[in-house]
DNA sequence: CTGTTGGTTAAGCATGCTCTTTAGTATCGT
DNA sequence: ACGATACTAAAGAGCATGCTTAACCAACAG
């Protein structure tokens, strides 16, 4: 059920890295041109556009270029998937945790009127 | 408010790994010994011990050894926080979203007023 | 047409990641 | 004590990442 998706691979990979996470935050406030985008990173352009390319590889951002202006914005869909895993990864253990609590809830009470008949 | 954690950058690169996130996976239904964790994976058992340590070092996973025996299990914290960070993502997407939609609601109705009083 | 703006391509380099093999070191069962 | 088990440590091959600089191109502005 879960991992169904080889393209989570590619969604960490990018949100593995502060820029791009950062780009990410930055696109969350609305669309924003490349230059937009590089304005307040600590590196060159091709940099910021290297990054922008993981991003759309990943599927959490796509872009259009009109006139010679790139304007990018988030695909919140990719983002809902990888949410989504997280999610059901965490939702395993929990389930998990309740089936031991009622376990252990389950055979202790018996411990516990053994101990009483015992004393 | 979002990336306060320096630590996003390793569970994102930790769970960016498909190996690794099968062994969370894995987690998720109980903990369990290094070998337990190997058996599925096809590599070398010396390949699951680091991605083991990537694991660690985010703070997925942690394990103790008892006699030779490694027994690991997940730390949901780091999930949570992980979780977090994405639906804080999407939730200021989503915020954008509404405040978009109220706006263009607002400066709908006039015009379609003025079109009426134009025609 | 010419210069500027906004973006793109390519090459190169340092570093990091994933896996391997080889060679250990502790335990545990008998 | 001795072999088997469970893990660990170290080193290296091979490919991926994250930058850089140096060109380059296409679209507008005058």
């Amino acid at each position: 059920m879960l991992n169904q998706q080889p393209s989570l691979d590619l969604t960490f990979q990018a949100l593995a890295d502060p820029t791009r996470r950062a780009m990410v935050e930055r696109l969350t406030q609305g669309s924003a041109t490349v230059s937009e985008l590089a304005q307040p990173l600590p590196m060159s352009l091709p940099a910021v556009m290297q990054h922008l390319a993981v991003l759309e590889a990943s599927g959490l951002v796509r872009s259009r270029k009109v006139g010679r202006v790139r304007t990018c914005q988030l695909d919140i869909q990719v983002l809902r998937e990888t949410e989504r895993w997280l999610n059901q990864a965490r939702l395993g253990w929990d389930r998990r945790m309740d089936r031991l609590g009622a376990f252990l809830h389950a055979i202790q009470l018996p411990q516990r009127q053994e101990d009483d008949t015992d004393s």
